[in-house]
DNA sequence: TACGATATAGTGTATATACACATTATGAAG
DNA sequence: CTTCATAATGTGTATATACACTATATCGTA
C-alpha cells in the first residue's frame, strides 16, 4: 500500500479514536495530578490504592488480590515490595498450598489517614474541573470498561 | 483515629469512586487486550500509538510529540529507544537549538500496514462488547480526562 | 568575541506492568 | 508412603512511567 493511502487509514480510523491511546493518555495525565497531591505522604496513587484495597478486603491469596484490582498477578507481587520494605503492609503465609496474604500494618494505617483528606482535595479538584454530568460520564465509561473480561 | 473509622471512611468515600484507581484498572485490562492482539506483529499497543502519532505529526521536537501525547518528555524519549533499535523509526537533528525529531522509517510503516486491521479487530471486538451507548459515554469520558490540565 | 540566558535533550533512580518460565506446598490416588 | 496433579508463589527480562538532576546547543547582548 502507498505511504500516502496508509496515513490516510490512520487519519480516518485510529487518530483520535483508540481506546488503549486515550486511555493510556488519561491516566498518564490524572496519575501524574494523584501522584503530585500524595507526595507529601510519600506515596504514590497507585499505592494509595493497593492500601486501601488491602484495608477493605478480608485476607485472601495474592492472587485473589490481584484480581480485584483487575492487575496481574506477578505485577501485584512486585508492586507489594516497596509497601512492605516501608513497613506499610506484612505478608503473612497463613493459609493453604503456598498461599500468602497481605495486611496492612498500624503505620500502613496511620499513612493511609493522613493521605485521605489529600486524596479527597485531588479527586474533589478533579470533579470540579470537570463538572458534575462529565463525572458522572467518566465513572460510568471505567466502570465498564474495567469490567470487560 | 481508630482503626474501624479510618475503613468506615475508605469503603464509603474512596473504594470504587478514586477515578485514579479506576482509570489504572481499566487501562491494564484494556492495554492487556491490544497488545495480545498485536503479539504476532511484535509491537505493543503503546508502540503502535506511538508509530502512528509519529507517522500523522509533521516533524517536531521531541518535546512537543511528548506534549502532544500526554506523556512526560523523558517517558517518550525512552519509549522511542526500542522502536529506534528496532528500525521502526529514525531520530534526526534538524531543528534549532538542540532539537531533534522523530520520523517513521519504511520499516516502521509496514509494520503499521501489518498492525492495522488487527487494531481494527481489537477496537470492533471491544466496541461491540460495550455497546454502542457505552461506547460512547467511554469516549466522551476519556476525551475529558485527556483535556485535563 | 565572550558570556549568560534559554530552550532542548539526556541520565540516574525508582515504581509499574506483564509475559514466559521456574519453584514449591499440599492434597489425592494408587 | 510415594507419586502426581494442582494451586499457588517467585524470577528473568523487557517495556512504560516520571521526577530530579545534568548536559549542551544556540541566541542575544555587552
Amino acid at each position: 500500500m502507498k505511504k500516502s493511502k496508509i496515513i490516510e487509514k490512520l487519519k480516518q480510523d485510529v487518530a483520535g479514536q483508540c481506546a488503549c491511546q486515550k486511555l493510556r493518555k488519561a491516566t498518564r495525565i490524572i496519575t501524574r495530578r494523584y501522584d503530585e497531591a500524595l507526595k507529601p505522604i510519600g506515596i504514590k496513587g497507585n499505592q494509595f490504592t493497593m492500601l486501601s484495597v488491602i484495608s477493605l478486603v478480608d485476607a485472601v491469596t495474592l492472587t485473589e488480590l490481584a484480581d480485584k484490582m483487575g492487575m496481574e498477578r506477578t505485577t501485584l507481587i512486585r508492586n507489594l515490595k516497596p509497601l512492605e520494605r516501608d513497613g506499610l503492609i506484612s505478608i503473612s503465609s497463613e493459609g493453604f498450598r503456598r498461599a500468602r496474604s497481605a495486611e496492612i500494618t498500624d503505620k500502613g494505617l496511620n499513612v493511609l489517614e493522613e493521605a485521605l483528606p489529600i486524596w479527597h482535595q485531588a479527586q474533589d479538584s478533579l470533579r470540579i474541573e470537570l463538572g458534575a454530568n462529565t463525572w458522572k460520564i467518566v465513572h460510568d465509561g471505567l466502570e465498564a470498561l474495567g469490567a470487560v473480561g
